[in-house]
DNA sequence: TTCTCATTTCGGAACCATTCCAGTTTACGT
DNA sequence: ACGTAAACTGGAATGGTTCCGAAATGAGAA
């Protein structure tokens, strides 16, 4: 349940040669006070623009592409829906609503050990994607 | 372990009151002849072509899109790849390497029983999607 | 067989999240 | 302060996918 917070996130920059931006560091205050949304690219986006008074677009999808690559958050790709970042780095199930977007952390209990099973298959992991797709608890309440 | 078949699909296309076209009929034979290689649209674009003399881009789309919802295939969904099919419906996880885009099916011992996961966290769970990014054991081997 | 019509197909335009580009600005070590 | 590599910008380009109106067609009914 490693949830990303400020200060680390800095710090990891900073091991990585990375320089500390004004741009940056508003994404990253989007990004931790977002953690629980998964937010996508326009959240931050506009979460970012409050914070610094100049960050464009092209910016917020080259660092979120930048701190994906560097480990520091997890991108969740999708096809048709933006796609949306973790910062929960820990192995989980994202529970993701069809209809309103949501998505939910689901930990995992210890039995399942993806990466011994891919191991077995001769494959490296690199990285694993888990998720289940259908309606959260809200929307099944909801009619229509 | 659920492969689909051609006799299979046209079926399911009449009890769904779905339309016997020639489009269809390439469409399925090039599922079924690349069930292995998880194709995505175009290659399915490029064989349906070979066996029937019209098919156009909009219909493969339309008609993966189709067989998806109607459960007949899986669809994979990438955000910067193509998105592929997947004829095999039982559960699994796609080993997909990174490098080569080979797809590679790994069935999950039945200790795993996601759906009673989800369940618990009062979500119900309509598609599952497993995948395990990372490298194969060819990619692994040839240099660079 | 022929008729009828909802379904399917077609091609091209539209979509849209994301990436690319070339030029400008800036963080930060020296 | 300076110099330079890195980062930022805005607008154009990309590319897989969807949308659209019009034309074609499968398959049940007559």
């Amino acid at each position: 349940m490693r949830k990303i917070n400020k200060e680390n996130l800095i710090n990891q920059l900073k091991e990585k040669g990375l320089k500390i931006t004004p741009q940056r560091l508003a994404i990253i205050d989007a990004l931790v006070e977002n953690r629980h949304a998964h937010p996508g690219a326009t959240l931050i986006y506009n979460e970012a623009r409050k914070k610094a008074n100049r960050v464009s677009l092209s910016t917020v999808y080259a660092t979120l592409k930048e701190f994906s690559e560097s480990g520091l958050i997890k991108q969740l790709e999708f096809d048709r829906m933006e796609n949306r970042y973790d910062g929960d780095l820990s192995e989980h199930i994202n529970l993701i609503c069809k209809r309103c977007g949501t998505i939910i952390d689901y930990h995992i209990p210890a039995t399942l050990e993806p990466k011994d099973i891919a191991r077995k298959a001769g494959f490296v992991v690199t990285d694993t994607r888990m998720e289940f797709h259908g309606y959260c608890r809200d929307c099944l309440k909801r009619p229509d």
